[in-house]
DNA sequence: TTGTATGCGTTATCAT
DNA sequence: ATGATAACGCATACAA
């Protein structure tokens, strides 16, 4: 491998310049600068980045804990915070937290090891005094959940508010007999959304019955468990609110698989909007996250906490919106 | 930071033996060990993984190009390669192409300036050339999509067997006006499905008819708008053959759109068997590609390749499978 | 079995 | 404007 001595060497210079010159735009005078260009070229040569982050302290390098990488709104996310870092220097590692026994070891690890300057967890499962040691030490930023009065730095929607608005909608035009079908993870953002719905129906004047929630895998296969599970138990009930979309295409092919027609037996709504919902048959009611300016924020307050401009910070709360398809049959 | 100086200093020995104790675990005499590890659990030691690796030109860690985080099937390998890679001591570094400006940049930096050992990548869009020139001085494995004819390691499925086989299922059924719709982006794997579409045609006797294909977004906003202009041409057609799930999914909502029943008045099938595939409405008729598989012999090839115990390999090919659900027809 | 000393490829400090 | 050299934190060849 070509280093920066060998460069030197043929420009006939110390490394130092070479050094300098490749760092500093306007540095050394135009012929120097040209000879070493000339080298640099010649050779070939490409700074070995792992020598200089260790000189420097600095890897220029975010990592990204995600739950899994089968969502659709992480991704988003994830891509967004890319272009962010992408625009400021930085490069981001995508750690998959799937199937990883404890994910916060890998937290730590990968920071401790000052392989990363810095960490943003989408929906970070870590138990709360560990976030916030963690934070203590290292900069952390939360994008998606977090914990409630904790200064973590975090960007994410209000879902309680928003589980409780498309709930609502479905009260207000005319739905009583109200299910909820969730994801059994311990992620609080589904507590938040199942309190939203509960919320709602006591607003509403409509007692919340706990035979009508149903906790399972968040995905499609869970959506399809759990909305079997809800019709085999005999209960009755005309609408459904899912705490994801993929939960909700699961329930609904559930639905479809008996015959019952969606919305028009029973209205069912998602939750994140993603990309198939307004492609399903029919087009999902849910809540859209504003994952782009989620991503570009938690890389920004990720940045600045790496510069040390900033140790904490309030969360940041985003609107949210609802998105109204045909699937809580309001059209109708 | 705590240094390995700084335990060597508390155990009372030497930075050496602190170091080989650490990674050799029967190394030293008891009591040492006993020593050195109590100092190292007292200040929490962990190595910096930055020093280690400039030192032993090894970072233990691969990387993945992706064209984007987005598809179904590419996370579904992602993954596989990581739980592989896990079980060999290596970490894997998710890089999102999408958007980036130049893909082979992005090979070249990481691995020129020793951040990885190695390469993956999924389906590469690179100039031919340019991906050998890589493979001749670096570990590079491609997955999903290569040359033919290429001695760059491989693993994937026939795609274009693979597309011939699903469009002589819809021959084999009936149909006879038969339409591709496909992703405009230049990667070999579209133009081998295209061609196993065109294959399929010619045995069946049916004239391939340019005015049928259509190229766009490889999205279900894609697929939505191909179908969208291939309606509005006016030309028949029966059934169609899309390269892809989301695609085939698109196309579909545009046929409901105009009220043509899928498979009844058109019949389509899809690519790669996404999570949704069979709870769609209705479920696709697609090509499953063993993702866990493909992963999993990705990595392993990459590591004998890091090993060097191998350089060049013969690309492998892996059973693809048709699974035949409603969206094509058949069962009617 | 263990310690000493060197080098991995940079960047930064201090001279010149 | 540029060069010599130390230091980043670790692993290893060589000594003891």
């Amino acid at each position: 491998m070509t280093k920066i001595s060998d460069v030197a060497k043929l420009a006939g210079v110390s490394t130092a310049t070479v050094s300098r010159i490749l760092s500093n735009p306007s540095w050394g005078k135009p012929e120097t600068r040209e000879n070493v260009l000339a080298a640099v070229k010649e050779l070939r040569y490409k700074p070995n980045a792992l020598a200089r982050q260790l000189r420097t302290q600095e890897t220029h390098t975010v990592i990204v804990i995600t739950p899994n990488l089968s969502n659709d709104l992480f991704h988003k996310i994830i891509h967004s915070i890319e272009q962010e870092a992408a625009a400021h220097g930085y490069h981001v590692l995508v750690a998959d937290a799937e199937g990883q026994p404890s994910v916060e070891e890998y937290y730590l690890n990968a920071i401790q090891q000052r392989q990363v300057d810095g960490i943003i967890s989408i929906s970070a499962s870590a138990a709360r005094h560990l976030l916030e040691k963690i934070a203590d030490h290292y900069p952390l930023v939360l994008v998606v959940q977090s914990y409630e009065e904790c200064n973590i730095p975090s960007v994410k929607i209000d879902n309680r508010a928003a589980s409780e608005a498309i709930t609502k909608h479905l009260i207000r035009i005319g739905h009583r007999k109200i299910a909820h079908i969730t994801s059994s993870s311990d992620l609080l953002l589904y507590q938040e959304r199942l309190s939203g719905y509960e919320k709602a129906l006591r607003d509403g004047g409509i007692p919340v019955d706990p035979d009508l929630i149903y906790r399972g895998k968040g995905s499609m296969d869970g959506g399809f468990e759990q909305m079997n599970a809800l019709l085999a138990s005999g209960k009755k009930f005309d609408a459904v609110t899912c705490a994801g979309d993929t939960i909700a295409i699961g329930a609904i092919a559930a639905l479809k698989a008996r015959g019952i027609r969606v919305p028009q037996e029973c209205a069912v709504t998602g939750f994140d909007d993603i990309e198939i919902a307004p492609y399903f048959d029919p087009p999902l009611t849910t809540i859209r996250q504003p994952a782009e300016q989620m991503g570009q924020i938690a890389f920004l307050k990720l940045f600045s906490m790496i510069k040390k401009e900033k140790k904490y910070d309030s969360p940041t709360y985003l609107p949210y919106e609802l998105v109204i398809r045909k699937s809580c049959g309001h059209l109708l």
